[in-house]
DNA sequence: TTAATAAATGCATTTTACATACATCTTAAA
DNA sequence: TTTAAGATGTATGTAAAATGCATTTATTAA
């Protein structure tokens, strides 16, 4: 039960340029910075650009903005475009359901539950909210009064 | 971001034994039942006694019985051990945290609190409620007053 | 006391999703 | 018209999970 990598740099490739309003932000800048293949963000920032999260802009002088508030980004929206595979238990997917407990089975309820509260927790946060300089454990998600950063290092 | 085989056939072990507290329950036949992998339950029965969940008999005459009262295994607590890999972003694990924008990053709480929120939610089920003869939508758990079903088949 | 049955254990192999690498193409600006 | 950037497709590597196999240990019934 853990997320994947992709979603990770999804998430860092957002607070990067939500960091950076001002400037395009190359996805070799990105990969320095992080220490991640340039191919895998390569797909990671296509992947976004088509979700109409970002704006690409190729040849020289080109790269990456945000195309929405960071304010309006909600994290548990990205995880939900990233994240794949929400399989939990058999019983999850109908086109192999081998349970023989069927009449019994109340698991896939169970799961689905838990799995929007966790979804839940995340829709309360935005992009604003995780780029905001540490106001430390101020998560939740408030009208966007709090300039970001601005030409911040 | 989905759980292991193994949680999901742990969770049928524990609930096919919870439904025959009368008798002992072999691994051959949970193979049988289950489609699964006689090795694969073999480790997982393994690990279920030493956690002391489960009493195991061998030879002639042999197999598993529960040690606990089902009201009183909770569906979080086995997932809890049985998934052993919960990381969700790199920040999470310190010794290669290799993020860079650690003073803004607010990511770890986040997910940390929606992990917590999810297994919060597994908390409120026992296997008791699992196992109830179906009384739909009922899976927040009750006192166990209501009898489990026995001989059932 | 031996044969049969069932779990315990360790190691090997297979599978699969994810991650990474490589090659080529397209677009845009200097 | 060259250079810098992203777009795209394919191939390869990798690690965790799942499965398989072989052997050992424990228990019971004949």
């Amino acid at each position: 039960m853990r997320l994947t990598d992709y979603t990770d740099y999804t998430l860092r490739v957002l607070m990067f340029c939500a960091l950076h309003p001002e400037r395009s932000v190359t996805i070799a800048e990105l990969a320095e910075s992080h220490k991640v293949s340039k191919n895998h963000l390569m797909k990671i920032v296509n992947d976004l650009a088509r979700q109409g999260l970002l704006q690409t802009t190729r040849g020289r002088g080109g790269g990456l903005r945000l195309l929405k508030n960071p304010a309006d980004i909600c994290i548990g929206d990205v995880v939900r475009h990233t994240e794949t595979d929400f399989r939990l238990v058999e019983c999850f997917d109908i086109s192999q359901n081998a349970c023989t407990l069927t009449a019994h089975c109340q698991l896939k309820k169970v799961f689905k539950d838990a799995l929007s509260s966790y979804l839940a927790e995340l829709d309360k946060v935005t992009l604003a909210d995780v780029t905001r300089p540490n106001a430390a454990s101020q998560t939740v998600s408030l009208p966007a009064v709090i300039p970001l950063a601005r030409k911040a290092r």
